[in-house]
DNA sequence: ACATCAGATTGGTCCTTATTGGTTCGGATT
DNA sequence: AATCCGAACCAATAAGGACCAATCTGATGT
């Protein structure tokens, strides 16, 4: 069942990608809409009110209906084509609480393994290699918090981060120097979990992945 | 001679195979079903009672009977020997932060859908429907969050909740007054996701779930 | 050139009617 | 005697249209 809002939201965003729309072009009244998407006016009120307070659109009596400066969201995608963004809403979500946990939790082994992925990926010149070991520290400090349905719900992430998109989008934006700084703020996160200091190893993680999110995404 | 209940169910579930049914879809009026299966409006109403209970359904006055997310098929599966106490640690750490994202971006339509879950559960009786209801809220505020990556991960979470050792632990420690003050918990979260405050729906849910973990694994 | 005003346009509101799940009650069936 | 069926009725919701007030357009008059 597609609801009115979706097929409202799907009819700017393509009217965006083909440049016919932009902010502050005014978009048809809602009685034209009604003609358009053959429903009644409450519906495409309603899909208006949502929109509206999502700040996409403007509307003024008597003026009419515009859009906004705001970034169409995207529309609810299917677990195969995850967006970059969601992924990364979902990693800055899950990964600064889990590093407090493992920094109160991990093992001397745990804390082995971390280090040994953390050094490889100092010692990495090239892209596609620091690649890996980024992935196989993020895994491992997941791990170091002993628990198993975590470890099953961060795999499912991962599937989602070896699209073809996360990769282009990954080498797109890639530089040395900025290996440099991502292989810096592994090693705070790293010092934070062998002092045991939860706060520290959450709040080095948040930075560290909002700085990954800027880089991927732009910032906001 | 087969059910009332067993028809409707097939007639669900061929339409789900075909595609021609799926989560939200309105079925049809109980007076068409009264002719559609030649049967009085009585039994169609139990067969319907029946699948609601069972979560499978949504009714709503004036609007019509819908379908919900509960039929659909878990690709991923937690593995089966996940303890209690490993999911309600996943949960303090992934559902704190979603309910914060859900205050920021839920619709009007998702409040709608969460205060519908709500109500259903402050008006069960009895445990397991309370805990239908329960599942059902916890999935709407995360569904609220519009992240199909999260609601993946998610799902992996709420596949262990329906593991067996989970059951009997709920049945075991579940009381009416315990019934009545998670209700009240659910209420704080959904007037903070009303009002939409990130930090407020956060701490609810926090707290709330500290409650269920204590009353679960015992207070540490 | 400027002010003014009538008419059209458009988002907001209200009211009536139709639809739909929930409820009640008399009568039939077992 | 108990249960079930059918019908009418209730309350919530949606649909469609009429109407309102803000705004824009353009013609008119000075």
């Amino acid at each position: 069942m597609t609801t009115v809002e979706g097929s409202l939201r799907a009819l700017l965003q393509e009217g965006v990608q083909r440049g016919t729309l932009g902010p502050g072009t005014k978009l048809p009244t809602e009685r034209a809409l009604v003609e358009r998407l053959t429903v009644p006016r409450s519906a495409i009120r309603r899909a208006l009110e949502i929109l509206e307070r999502e700040g996409m659109v403007v509307r003024q009596v008597g003026r009419g209906t515009f859009l906004t400066d705001a970034v169409l969201p995207l529309a609810d995608t299917a677990p195969a084509d995850t967006s970059p963004a969601e992924i990364m809403q979902v990693r800055l979500l899950i990964e600064p609480p889990v590093s407090a946990l493992a920094a109160r939790v991990a093992t001397q082994a745990d804390l082995e393994h971390i280090g040994h992925f953390l050094d490889r990926g100092g010692r990495s010149e090239e892209h596609q290699e620091f690649e890996t070991w980024d992935t196989h520290l993020h895994r491992a400090i997941a791990q170091a918090g002993h628990n198993g349905l975590l470890m099953n719900m961060f795999d499912v992430m991962n599937t989602a981060r070896a699209l073809p998109v996360w990769g282009s989008l990954k080498r797109r934006t890639s530089t040395p120097e900025r290996m440099r700084c991502y292989h810096s703020e592994h090693t705070t996160i790293v010092e934070a979990l062998r002092d045991r200091d939860p706060e520290g190893a959450r709040d080095a993680m948040r930075t560290h992945l909002e700085h990954v999110s800027d880089n991927l995404l732009g910032r906001h």
